[in-house]
DNA sequence: AATGCGTGGCA
DNA sequence: TTGCCAAGCAT
């Protein structure tokens, strides 16, 4: 019998998930990625900074060839803020989110005048800085100093909705995830633990068939211990997403160059170059009326899909040759495929380009 | 608080 | 093929 006296865990109890255990699996298992320091040093700021703003909602896979090349053309921050918006963005073009791109220019302007060309090491100041937001303040201030803080992305959630089996679907339980994080954040080497835990979400906490023998919170989670830790995060029902469609006007003039322009200073694709095209809506509008030219445009086989977060988009692509010499209607300008690569030319604008067998950058 | 905002990879 | 997913933020 077991007497009441004693500080005896009942047997369906588990023991406390402990940071250490956490930290020494990461010190073995650590991803070398190029925006990380060597164990033991912390990062630059200007790097985790320009990395966090392109991990956001983006694979490391698709991040690490523009991480490279973004520091390579603007070694600081006070670089990058004295680099035109016009090129920033084309070198942003296709990681999508270009949102992001024209937050990060402001950004690194506004650490330069606010802050002397150094990000603060304080999460409350970072939190003011466009474009950084709870998770991307938390983020720096622990990874780049350190800090005592606790950003809670995806792979986050995930763990720590395992861990504690939240029930609660997301994004309604976020406070109560982002409280059982913080908890468990320790005092010590804080950056190291979160991305301790990013990296245990993305190597062994995934989302589908975890490789729960290989973590080091195999025993104190309680997701495994129910035997579907894949249940875990639970998530409200997406809305579904409904179809566009339109037409884009490839005019060709003889000499090689495409028409092309710049889209709204807002919306979709702000401020990014396209192909002139009719409104993309529900139901097809009348294309004539939206042609850059009152000329004979022949229809493309086949058609351009493209899927964007809240709706998709089929593109019928119409084609038109025009003399040399030929001038640009208003608001747009003929751009050579040789000088593609200084446009930001978006992801669906280049398959546009494919489609119409146009080879540029 | 809910919605708008990209893209590519994967099962 | 289709849906889901990836280091979220602004409004």
């Amino acid at each position: 019998m077991i007497s009441a006296t004693l500080p005896v865990r009942a047997l369906d109890q588990k023991a406390a998930p402990r940071p250490a255990d956490l930290l020494a699996w990461y010190d073995r298992h650590r991803r070398r990625l190029p925006w990380r320091a060597e164990p033991g040093r912390t990062a630059d700021p200007y790097h985790v900074f320009l990395s966090e703003i392109m991990l956001q909602q983006t694979t490391v896979k698709a991040v690490g060839p523009y991480f490279i090349d973004f520091t390579r053309r603007w070694p600081t921050v006070a670089d990058l803020a004295a680099a035109p918006l016009e090129e920033v963005l084309s070198a942003w073009a296709g990681l999508g989110y270009y949102a992001r791109a024209r937050n990060l220019h402001a950004c690194a302007k506004a650490v330069v005048e606010r802050h002397g060309g150094h990000f603060p090491a304080d999460e409350d100041v970072l939190l003011e800085l466009p474009g950084i937001g709870p998770y991307t303040a938390a983020a720096i201030a622990s990874i780049a100093f350190d800090l005592k803080a606790s950003p809670v992305d995806g792979n986050i959630e995930r763990v720590v909705s395992r861990l504690y089996s939240v029930d609660e679907p997301l994004p309604k339980s976020k406070p109560r995830i982002k409280a059982l994080a913080a908890a468990l954040t320790p005092a010590r080497r804080p950056g190291d633990f979160a991305q301790a835990m990013m990296d245990l979400g993305a190597t062994i906490c995934t989302p589908r068939s975890p490789a729960c023998p290989l973590c080091p919170w195999m025993d104190p989670c309680t997701a495994r211990a129910g035997g579907d830790p894949a249940r875990y995060p639970v998530k409200a029902p997406k809305t579904e997403r409904p179809e566009r469609a339109g037409v884009a006007f490839l005019a060709v003039r003889a000499d090689g160059a495409v028409l092309l322009r710049t889209r709204p200073d807002k919306g979709l694709l702000a401020k990014m170059t396209e192909v002139p095209s009719t409104p993309w809506g529900p139901v097809p509008v009348a294309p004539q009326s939206h042609a850059p030219f009152a000329v004979n445009w022949r229809k493309l086989p086949g058609s351009v899909a493209h899927v964007f977060t809240h709706f998709a988009l089929s593109l019928d692509v119409w084609r038109a040759d025009l003399p040399a010499r030929t001038p640009a209607p208003d608001g747009c300008r003929w751009v050579l495929p040789k000088d593609f690569s200084r446009e930001a030319l978006p992801s669906v604008m280049r398959k546009i380009l494919a489609h119409g067998r146009i080879e540029g950058a």
